[in-house]
DNA sequence: AACCACAGGATTGGATATCAATCAATAAGA
DNA sequence: TCTTATTGATTGATATCCAATCCTGTGGTT
């Protein structure tokens, strides 16, 4: 392990991400500190890896706060978003050799098995992993790491909203980006991709505040007793505005 | 000001970019709180800014160096810098108005005159702030944070190299890339953004180590009088394999 | 002379206690 | 009721101390 920060602002990054520390949410250094049983100045440092992160928000003599991105900040981070894997689309369909066409489309294809058989947590963390593994390929780990954090932070905003909507017709679109750019439709598939983050921001209605429901205390007391060995994957916090439609289509919120 | 902590990794940010903290300088934390007169713990919180900037590298129970990037590390920089600015090259060509596109000319014009009148230095800053100005003309402050945060880490890249080269034949870029957007042939602004970018990093030969010359005292002491204020302008390290040619086209290098 | 082992020093990572500055919230007063 | 002052809580930062680790230099061995 790299330090005691490090591992415990990672530990508040997956908390963050689980949406079990919401936007908005005070990180008070007494109580990080008490909870897991470190320094201030430990959680200080983890705190302003966070905030170099875009995930939380030091404010001077205030404290620290998970981050509340703006509609604004959406825009921009799904903006950037679309730039760096419409890039890395481009890199490629020139690049890219079979080998890397077949991963992406066996991680697609796990990914609809896991959706047919109904297990909606996976098929959510296999939709997450695609966008991963597709910028993974272009063998660039500058590029990775930008992306990733962009990828965090458009997880992040998901803590924001209260209305889901209606995934369907963009269930396949993995599968027909790899499709089209394998046949060198490059346009064709940024504007796809184009596309489908466009409509995924518009849909976004945010919330001017969300309730935490949850302390810092038991958001992360899932995370604790690891000292250094497996990592448990706690269930992610239940959405509050939870209406039956759109339950039904979460997963292909996160499957992209 | 937010905080000492961050206010000591701007300095030793621009110390690094100016080049007089080199590639593989050592930052040891007693050394620089000293100099700085603050704690070891702020300075260990800039040295973690630092780090997660790319521009500081911590080894656990070693301490922070100046970040040495590899040739890989190198390519990968610049893979992602064209990247961005091609995606933000699209953007513009479709978004950008007249005011935007005269921004430029603008400020291509500037730096124009300052090569004219032999103002090496303003051309030189001139030169790197295009590439900021083009990325701010998005309108995406997340865009220009990766952005920023790249150009950080290619000018560090140039304390590495030795030789220079002709970058006679670029001289023109910033102007023919605008001209090329503004009538409508995104792709050949592409290419060229891509081109040029690709000859500055074939350029590039990298030392195995680089002599560090200044101690970080000598290195860091024009920087620390300005408290809070105004903020001087500390020439650049010379550069030590001074060959005329090199030194002669030295501000074109910089000018893009 | 070359090489390995061990001890000591130096440095980092972290804990604790303490202090000043600032913010927030309450309590006192007009 | 509105304004102001005090109090409490929290952060920013310092100093000191301790443990773990790395580096080095010495000394013994071959």
């Amino acid at each position: 392990m790299s330090s005691r920060s490090q591992a415990i602002a990672d530990i508040l990054t997956r908390a963050i991400l689980d949406h079990r520390l919401v936007p908005g949410c005070k990180l008070g250094e007494r109580e990080l500190s008490e909870i897991f049983d470190v320094s201030r100045i430990v959680i200080r440092q983890s705190l302003i890896r966070l905030a170099d992160d875009g995930l939380a928000q030091i404010e001077r003599n205030r404290g620290a706060f998970v981050a509340r991105p703006s509609m604004q900040d959406a825009m921009e981070i799904y903006d950037a978003l679309t730039l760096v894997e419409q890039g890395v689309a481009a890199q490629l369909s020139d690049r890219l050799g079979p080998a890397g066409w077949a991963e992406l489309r066996q991680h697609v294809e796990r990914q609809r098995q896991a959706v047919a058989s109904g297990n909606d947590a996976l098929a959510d963390v296999l939709g997450q992993e695609f966008h991963t593994v597709f910028v993974r390929l272009s063998r660039n780990k500058v590029m990775q790491e930008i992306h990733a954090q962009l990828v965090r932070r458009t997880t992040l905003l998901r803590s924001l909203i209260t209305a889901d909507f209606d995934y369907c017709n963009l269930l396949d679109d993995h599968a027909r980006v790899i499709e089209l750019l394998e046949k060198g439709r490059l346009k064709q598939a940024m504007e796809l991709i184009d596309a489908h983050h466009r409509s995924v921001v518009r849909g976004y209605i945010m919330d001017r505040q969300v309730f935490p429901e949850l302390t810092p205390r038991e958001a992360l007391e899932p995370y604790l007793d690891t000292k250094a060995g497996e990592a448990p994957q706690p269930a992610p916090r239940k959405k509050t505005g939870d209406n039956g439609k759109a339950r039904a289509h979460a997963h292909d919120h996160a499957a992209k």
